[in-house]
RNA sequence: GGCUGAGUAGCUCAGCGGUAGAGCAGGGGAAUCAUAAUCCCUUGGUCGGGGGUUCAAAUCCCUCCUCAGCCA
C-alpha cells in the first residue's frame, strides 16, 4: 500500500474573482501533489471555496443577488481558473454544501460535548451602515475629533451581544507543546517563531458565533437557531469534511487524515496554526502534519491592489504566456515562503532561459537530429565512454534525490534548479561530443551519443512533469514514452528507451515568448 | 515601543569561523545539430554602517540604519 499524502489549499473566499495570488497557491499546491503522485504516493488533493460570512452576503446584496447565487457565480470562477491552470484536484469543496453543514455542525457538537463552548458576550466595534464588525486595528482615528471610523469612513459603535465562545485559553500550553514536539508543523521557521511568540502571550477565548440579527449567511449553530457559526470554525472544518467527517471510520478518512499538509497564505497562519489545532484537539481528531505558509506576489515591486489597479488575472496571464510557462515561472522564481515579484520582462527572461532555451531547445536539437539521421528511431548504443556514463548517472541517480529533498521542504524553486542543471550538463555534453561531426567521422559513436541524450531528455522530462504538465506530456509523447512509464520509478536504466523505438516528428514544446503582452 | 526575519555582483539568491559563490543579465571567442537557441572564457562585490572577540569573521558578540512581518 502506497503512502498517503493529503494536501489542501486554503479555500478561496468567494467575495470576488480569482487573481494571481490565488493562481500561485493553486499552482504551488498542484505542483507538490503531482510530484507526490509521480513518486508513487496515494495523493488526495483538496481545494474549494469559502462561501459564508458577512462580506459575501453584502456584496451579493449590492449585486442584487442572493448570497447563494452570488457564491455559485464566483465559485465557478475558481473552478474555471483551476481548469485553465491544469490544477489536478481530487475534490473541490464548497462550504455551502450539505456535507459540509453536517461536518461543521458535528464539529460544533464535539467541541460542545467536550465542554469547550459556552455562551458569553461578544463586544466589539460595529458599523451599522456597513453592517460589519471591525477590529481595533482596522479602524481609523479621525485626527480632528478623535472619533473612530471604518476605512470607508462610517461611524462605529461599541456593541455587546450574546455569542458563543470557544475555550481557546485552555489550549495555550497544549499548543506550545505541539510546536515544540512537532517543529515541522509550521513552515517556514520564521512563521513558527511568530506563532510561538503570539501564543506565549496567552490566548483569549474565541468568539465562534454571530447573532442572527447581525448575520444569517452561515451555518446554524446546532441547538440554537438564533446564532450562526462564525466563519473560521466553519471554514477550517472543510479540511475534514472532504474526508467524510464526522465519519472517521471511512476509508478516505482513515487513510488520508493524519497525512495532511495545508498550503495557505501567510495572512491566515494564525487560524491554521492556533485555532485549527485547538479545535481538533478539543474534538479529539489527530492533528495535521504541516501548515506551510507561502508569501504574496507583488507586481512590478508593488502590492497587488484594486486601488493601484495592478491586479493580474490568471486568465490574462495564461493568454500572454501560456499555462506551462506561467506555472514554471511562479514555481521557479518565487523564493521559498517569501513574497515574490512578478515583472513581465523578468518573467519572460526566466521562461525563455529555462524552457525555450533550456529543456525545449535541448529536446528539439536532439530529437530533430535523431529524426533526420537515424530514420526516426532511437539509435542503439555502443560501448559507453566516461563522459556518457557521467551524464547518465547525473540523470539516473543524482537528480531525483535532490528533487525529493527540495519538494519535502516545499521548494519547487530548488527542485527545478536541479533539473535545469541536468539540462545544462546535457547541453555541455552535446557540444563536447558534437554528433554533427560524428555523423561524418564515426556514425556508430554518433548513435551512442544520441542515445545517451535521448535517455537524459526522457528522465529530465519525467522529473519535470509536475511543473509544466502539458508541454512535457507532449514531449514524452513525441518520444513515444508510454503514459504508464512516466513515473519517477521509471527514471533509470531499467526502463531505458529501447533501440529502434520510433519517435514522432519533433516539434518545439516550449515556444519562445516574445513580448510581455500583459503589464 | 517589543519580537522575528532579511540587508552579499545590475537582478534573484546560496554560503553562516578558514584565501568572496551560482543562475540570469553584460562583454569576448567558438561552433552551426537546434526555438538567433548552445558551448567556452570573462567584467563585476571594502558581503547595510560602525565597534568588538579571534591567528582568522559575510559567518560569532555589541550598536546603529533600512525593509518586511508579527505583536502591543
Amino acid at each position: 500500500m502506497s503512502k498517503p499524502f493529503y494536501l489542501t489549499t486554503a479555500i478561496a473566499y468567494v467575495n470576488g474573482l480569482p487573481h494571481l495570488g490565488h493562481a500561485y497557491e493553486a499552482i504551488l499546491s498542484d505542483a507538490i501533489v503531482r510530484f507526490k503522485r509521480l513518486d508513487g504516493y496515494d495523493v488526495f488533493f483538496l481545494t474549494g471555496t469559502d462561501e459564508h460570512g458577512e462580506k459575501v452576503a453584502k456584496t451579493a446584496e449590492k449585486n442584487g443577488m442572493t448570497p447563494k447565487a452570488f457564491a455559485d457565480m464566483n465559485a465557478q470562477g475558481f473552478l474555471d481558473m483551476d481548469r485553465d491552470l491544469n490544477i489536478s484536484f481530487d475534490d473541490f469543496i464548497r462550504t455551502t454544501e450539505p456535507r459540509h453543514y453536517k461536518a461543521a455542525q458535528a464539529m460544533w457538537e464535539r467541541l460542545q460535548a467536550r465542554g469547550d463552548i459556552y455562551l458569553g458576550k461578544y463586544e466589539g466595534w460595529y458599523s451599522v451602515r456597513e453592517e460589519a464588525y471591525f477590529t481595533e486595528d482596522e479602524l481609523i482615528v479621525d485626527a480632528q475629533t478623535g472619533q473612530k471610523r471604518t476605512p470607508q469612513g462610517t461611524e462605529v459603535e461599541w456593541v455587546v451581544e450574546p455569542s458563543y465562545f470557544f475555550k481557546l485559553s485552555a489550549y495555550t500550553e497544549k499548543l506550545l507543546a505541539l510546536y515544540e514536539q512537532q517543529p515541522e508543523f509550521i513552515q517556514p521557521a520564521a512563521r513558527r517563531n511568530e506563532i510561538i511568540s503570539f501564543v506565549k502571550q496567552g490566548l483569549k477565548d474565541l468568539s465562534v458565533s454571530r447573532h442572527k440579527s447581525r448575520l444569517n449567511w452561515g451555518i446554524p449553530v446546532p441547538g440554537d437557531d438564533d446564532h450562526v457559526m462564525y466563519v473560521w470554525l466553519d471554514a477550517l472544518t472543510n479540511y475534514i469534511t472532504a474526508l467524510g467527517y464526522p465519519d472517521m471510520e471511512s476509508v478516505k478518512f482513515k487513510s488520508q487524515w493524519p497525512a495532511a499538509h495545508h498550503i495557505i497564505g501567510k495572512d491566515i497562519i494564525r487560524f491554521h496554526c492556533v485555532y485549527w489545532p485547538a479545535f481538533l484537539m478539543s474534538a479529539a481528531v489527530d492533528l495535521p502534519r504541516v501548515v506551510f505558509a507561502h508569501g504574496f506576489i507583488n507586481v512590478q515591486g508593488e502590492k497587488m491592489s484594486k486601488s493601484i489597479g495592478n491586479v493580474l488575472s490568471p486568465d490574462d496571464l495564461i493568454k500572454a504566456y501560456g499555462v506551462d510557462a506561467l506555472r514554471y515561472f511562479l514555481l521557479r522564481d518565487i523564493p521559498h515562503g517569501q513574497d515574490g515579484n512578478f515583472a513581465p520582462d523578468h518573467a519572460v527572461q526566466r521562461m525563455n532561459a529555462d524552457l525555450a532555451n533550456g529543456i525545449g531547445n535541448l529536446a528539439q536539437r536532439t530529437l530533430s537530429f535523431v529524426f533526420k539521421n537515424c530514420e526516426g528511431k532511437i539509435p542503439g548504443a555502443g560501448a559507453l565512454q566516461p563522459a556518457d556514463q557521467e551524464l547518465l548517472v547525473h540523470a539516473y541517480e543524482k537528480t531525483l534525490p535532490r528533487l525529493r529533498a527540495a519538494m519535502n521542504e516545499f521548494r519547487p524553486d530548488l527542485a527545478l534548479a536541479a533539473v535545469a542543471e541536468l539540462v545544462s550538463a546535457a547541453d555541455g555534453y552535446i557540444d563536447a561530443q558534437a554528433p554533427w561531426t560524428l555523423r561524418k567521422t564515426d556514425p556508430a559513436r554518433m548513435q551512442t551519443v544520441l542515445y545517451v541524450l535521448c535517455e537524459v531528455i526522457r528522465c529530465a522530462a519525467i522529473m519535470m512533469q509536475w511543473a509544466t504538465p502539458q508541454a512535457i506530456a507532449a514531449l514524452l509523447t513525441q518520444m513515444n514514452v508510454p503514459e504508464n512509464q512516466r513515473q519517477f520509478a521509471h527514471v533509470g536504466v531499467d526502463h531505458a528507451l529501447k533501440p529502434d523505438h520510433l519517435i514522432e516528428q519533433p516539434a518545439g514544446v516550449f515556444p519562445r515568448i516574445e513580448l510581455p503582452a500583459v503589464a
